[in-house]
Parts: structure tokens; sequence; C-alpha cells
DNA sequence: CTGAAAGCGCTTACAG
DNA sequence: CTGAAAGCGCTTACAG
């Protein structure tokens, strides 16, 4: 009982060492693949160190080395799959570069940004992914800047705050969206957007409101409130109960993304309408289920995982000392259309 | 130029100390809530480090005690927002006690299993919460006992490896569904589990054969390989394309989990049956778009946020010393009926 | 009540 | 080619 192996007697470098027969400093530089070390030595050394199943304590490491191989990735909603598709980019491009990824949500379940942020510089973290900044957060993101942290803003973009950026040309695919809409034969559209903090949200609406608008269009709740809101299933549902309580005319509700369209779905179920018979329904994003047999919703394809990848080569170049100026990287896009949006007379 | 605040000229213990007029020591005892600091120094060095904005190192505060805050969870396809809904489990509740959350991704687009605890054991975190085990990973695990890291098993279940566990039972779950697809009339049944290594997988296969068993019916597909397969969406439209090419005389197909069931979905589409006037599906998990709208999917719904709140409990509960024996919580759960199999005569 | 000193497990100039 | 020593930023007995 007495020889349980616990946490404590963890095999470290000095270990390696004794039994090697060398000084700790060998085991660093033969584990490090440093040059000067005879090459029998630093087998025998990578042997033992092998056979003790030796693992590097990486809190140590880093701790001595002042640079971290890992990074912080903050989602505000880990149950729109959309964030985790990006994520996966996210993660994919770091383990192909040796890099481990941090990741933290952020929303009322969990913690502020500013606590995520908090917790990822604690822990001296070599670089940060925001996913859904809002123009609030440009003080935080500038402290970052003065600490010469590097980070890359994906998706949604914060006025004021020069760095590297992805995403696509929402406003562009605001005005591809709205002019399949008006293509359909639809005359009576509303839009209900995510939050009006968002720019990417913002450009989305400005771009459908003139996709429409070039075919003589408006939005018919134009200057209505609920033209933006929460980007939740929940706030979808509750926005389009109320415009089809008021208005059983409408002929078109568009969300500012898929989770939005798919409160808007199911609105459209309680309140007997059909998709698209009675009404046709469009989001924005095309997350994987968007495509879903009878979900079938027409969307614009943002390229996530793509957007996750090279948000994450970005950062990897900055934190490899790249400095030059901060780059914006628009992803090319498409509009999926598919039967929710379906002309009426098919 | 070269007063620039690099991540260098962090501020530290000792900044703080040196500011304050006092020890590094106080500044330590002052920060921990320590006893035997006068009320007066014990202030100033707070004010003190707020004003310079001081934060802890984490790293060094951890390779120092030896112990960490921060658990890690492993998810095998974050895409699937099952596992989104359990990470807000564990994250929420590890927020309420102070602790943070390492989310990795194991999967064939990231790391294996192993390769992902390696990275866990390298930071030296205070415990391990698992998903998606296999019998496979019983070595794995083991060796984890050996080293006396706690970790806590959710949704499946690993034989031999006598550990907390937590999810539901997955073969009454499977029993009840069976029962409701008996109820609606149907006769001609077919299931697509998922992979038979997971013993939830397994469990809900013979839950579903009993059920249905119960009620004099045979699935069609009983010896056939394709009864267990991977838990993805592509997996089950394939596997389901190849049933109705077969057999169209099939009048209910049940995944082995709702990712599958999305899957049977799209090749009913595109093999013109509707669900459910030509053909029911149902699935399990109840994830969160399977209630949406026009989906609208029969599942059993498992209390996903909770499995991962109660995991992270046991798991705080075992870092906290707790010695006791091994815990295997089941939580309850429901059929949720929905219109994809609703009886053929409404 | 406060501080000096050792040490967690590494890495890195610097001697030899 | 190899090793002794200092130090990353903390915490914790132990003196005073």
């Amino acid at each position: 009982m007495t020889s349980e192996v616990g946490p404590t007697s963890r095999v470290t470098m000095a270990t390696v060492a004794e039994v090697a027969g060398v000084s700790v400093a060998s085991v660093s530089n033969a584990l490090n693949e440093r040059v000067g070390l005879s090459p029998e030595v630093r087998s025998r050394i990578l042997a033992v160190a092998d056979g003790l199943g030796y693992r590097r304590n990486t809190l140590a490491q880093e701790l001595r080395i002042g640079r971290s191989r890992t990074v912080g990735l903050s989602v505000v909603d880990l149950a729109n799959p959309f964030y985790a598709d990006l994520s996966q980019g996210v993660i994919k491009t770091a383990g192909e570069h040796a890099y481990d990824v941090f990741l933290s949500s952020v929303g009322p379940e969990s913690e502020s940004l500013k606590e995520v942020v908090d917790g990822f510089m604690d822990r001296r973290l070599g670089g940060l992914l925001f996913t859904s900044l809002t123009n609030a957060d440009a003080e935080l993101l500038r402290r970052l800047q003065k600490l010469a942290i590097p980070f890359v803003k994906l998706v949604r973009d914060v006025q004021g705050v020069v760095a590297d950026w992805v995403g696509i040309d929402d406003y562009s695919g605001g005005v591809a969206l709205g002019e399949h809409i008006a293509a359909t034969g639809r005359k009576t559209v509303a839009c209900l957007g995510g939050p009006s903090d968002s720019n990417a949200s913002a450009s989305r609406v400005n771009g459908i409101r003139v996709g429409l608008a070039r075919n003589g269009i408006n939005l018919i709740n134009e200057s209505q409130p609920n033209l933006h809101g929460t980007p939740t299933r929940m706030s979808g549902y509750d926005r389009a109960m109320n415009l089809l309580q008021k208005d059983s005319s409408i002929e078109c509700i568009i969300g500012g993304n898929d989770v939005i369209a798919i409160g808007i779905l199911d609105a459209c179920k309680d309140k007997g309408f059909s998709v698209p018979e009675d009404i046709a329904v469009a989001g924005f994003d095309n997350m994987t289920f968007s495509s879903a047999g009878p979900l079938d919703l027409t969307t614009v394809d943002v390229p996530r995982e793509q957007i996750g990848a090279i948000g994450m080569k970005f950062l990897i170049e900055r934190m490899d000392g790249f400095n030059g100026p901060p780059r914006r990287k628009f992803l090319p896009f498409d509009v999926a259309i598919r039967s929710s949006t379906s002309p009426k007379n098919v």
C-alpha cells in the first residue's frame, strides 16, 4: 500500500537524469532536440524517458520560457452548431501546427467576456481568438494590444480596433439573400435580425434591405424594434409570433441567423402556417442541421470551418512574430437555396 | 517606443510587494486571504495589486501547489448539439465552484483520446470528464486510476473500470421508445444504432428490440450489419438509403441517436417518402433542434445538461478528497413524442 | 504580525 | 560534448 504511485511521485526530468546517469540539462537538451549532444547519449536519454513514461510538465515549461503553444478561443453560444463548426476549423488547424486550444464559453450561463479573457491571460496563453464581439468590447481588445497579446477577430468585427479579422462580407450576403427572396415573388417581407451591436448582424440586415429594395420591396417591419434582437431560437419564435399575430398576410420572414430562423419555423408551425406554401422562411449561416430533410432551410452558406482555420493560421503567424499590418480576410459565400423559399406557385 | 508595455513587463507579486513596501510572502498571504496579516497591511496590498492591475500567474501557482482548479472535458463530436448541451452543464457547474474547463475534441478531425488525455496530464489538470468511451479505453482509464487522477464517465460506461458514472438507463429508454413505436401501429420496423462498442448504443438497441418484441414485433434488420454503425448523419443516411432501396414496405426506422435520425430523414426525403405518412422516424437524445418546427422528431429526452452538471459535481467531490465507493447515477428520462411518429391514420 | 529562503519542474546562458 | 547554477512566479513552513 505504501508503494502506491501517487501524483507526487510523477517522474520528472530529474528522475530521467538520475536513471540515465546524466544531468537534467542534458535531459532537457535531448528532449528538445538541441544540438551538441552525442547521438548515443541522446538516444539513451530518450529511451530512459520513454521507459519511465516521462511526460513534460507543461506548466513548468511555459512558466520558464514565457510562451505558450495554447491559444484561447471564446465562443458565445456553444449550442449554436455554427460555432461548433468554426471551432472544429480552429482545432484542426491548431493540431496541425502542434498548438492546443482552450475553448471557453461566454454567455448568461457561463462567464462574461472579460472573465474569460482574464482566465486566458492568467494562463498566459499564446494568443486569442474571438467569435462574437461587439463594439462594447473595444476597450478589452485594446488592453490586449497594449500587452502585445496577439488575437484575431472572427465573423464579427469591432470598430476602432485594428487587428486581424476573418469572415465574410455579410452585407453582400444579405443583398444576395434579399435578391433571392424577391425573385421568388414574395412582396410582403419581414426581417428578424440579430443584435444591432453586432456589426455582422447590422450588415446582414442592411444587405437584405438593399437586396429587396432593388426589386421594389421594403421590409414591413423596417421601423419596428423587432428588426434586431437576441440571436436565439426563443427570440426568433417570440418575434415571429408577434408578427404573425398582427399581420397574417406576411409572405416571408428572414432570420438574421439560422437559429433565429428555427424559431420562426417553430412559430409558423404553432400558427398553422405551412412553409413554403403559406409563408417562406430563410436564415443566415448554414449551420449543419439547416439542410436536414424536413427543415430544408434557405440560408447563406458561410464557410464556418474555413473561418476558424484561417483565423487560427493568422494567429499562428502573429505568434511566430509576423508584424505586418492587420489583415481583413473576406471568404467567399453562397446562397443555399432550399425548399423553405420555393416559389409559391409550385 | 522603448517604454512599450510588453508581455515581459507584466506585474508580478514582486512588483506589488515593492510598491506596497512589503515582502512577496505578505502579498501572497493577502491575496490568498490567509490569517495573520494586519487588516491595514492586507487592504493596502490589495489596493496596490488592484491599482497595478495585478493578475496571478496560474502556471506558477499550479506548479507550486501541485493542484489545479481546471478540469478536462473530452467530447467526441462537437458538431453534435447533444455534447454542446452537456458541456454547458459542465461549464456552468464548474463556474459556480470556481473551476475552469479545458474542452478538447476527440475525433478524426482532431486528436485521439490518448493524445487528449496526455495533453490533460501534461497540464496537470485536477480531474477529467469523459463523454464517449468505449471498452477499448479501459487501459487508458486504469492508468489514470494508478496515478490517482480523478475522473468521471458520462453517458457511456466502460466495463471493468470501476469509477463514477452519470447517465440514463439507456436500456429502459430503448424499451420505452420501442413500446411507443409499437403503439403507433407500425409493424415493419428497423433500427440503425450507434457503434456496438459503445455500451450506451448497445443498451439502446437491446431496449428497442425488447420494447418491440413485447408487442410481437421483430426488427427487420436484426441480423444485418447495419444494426450498428457510426453515429453520424452520413451513416444514418447511407444505411437508411440502403434499407429503403431493398424494402419499400418499411413503416418505421429508429436511429440510435438524433444525428443518425436526421440522416434517416434526409434519406426519406431523397426517396420521396413523407414522414410520418409513409414512414415514421425516431431518434434518441433529444438534441436541441430535434424539436424544430418541421423536424419535430420523436426521441428519448436525455437530460443532457444535467448529466454534465452532476458529473462535474461528482468530480469536484473527488478532487476535494471524497474517497467513497464509485457512484452510478441514473437520471430520469422521457420519451418526447412528436409528429415524426404520429399514427398513420391521422 | 512579517520576511527570508527553499522549492515546484523546467530552460538557458555559461563554464569546463 | 556535458554539467552546475540561476531563474520563471508563485506558496509555505519556519524564524524572528
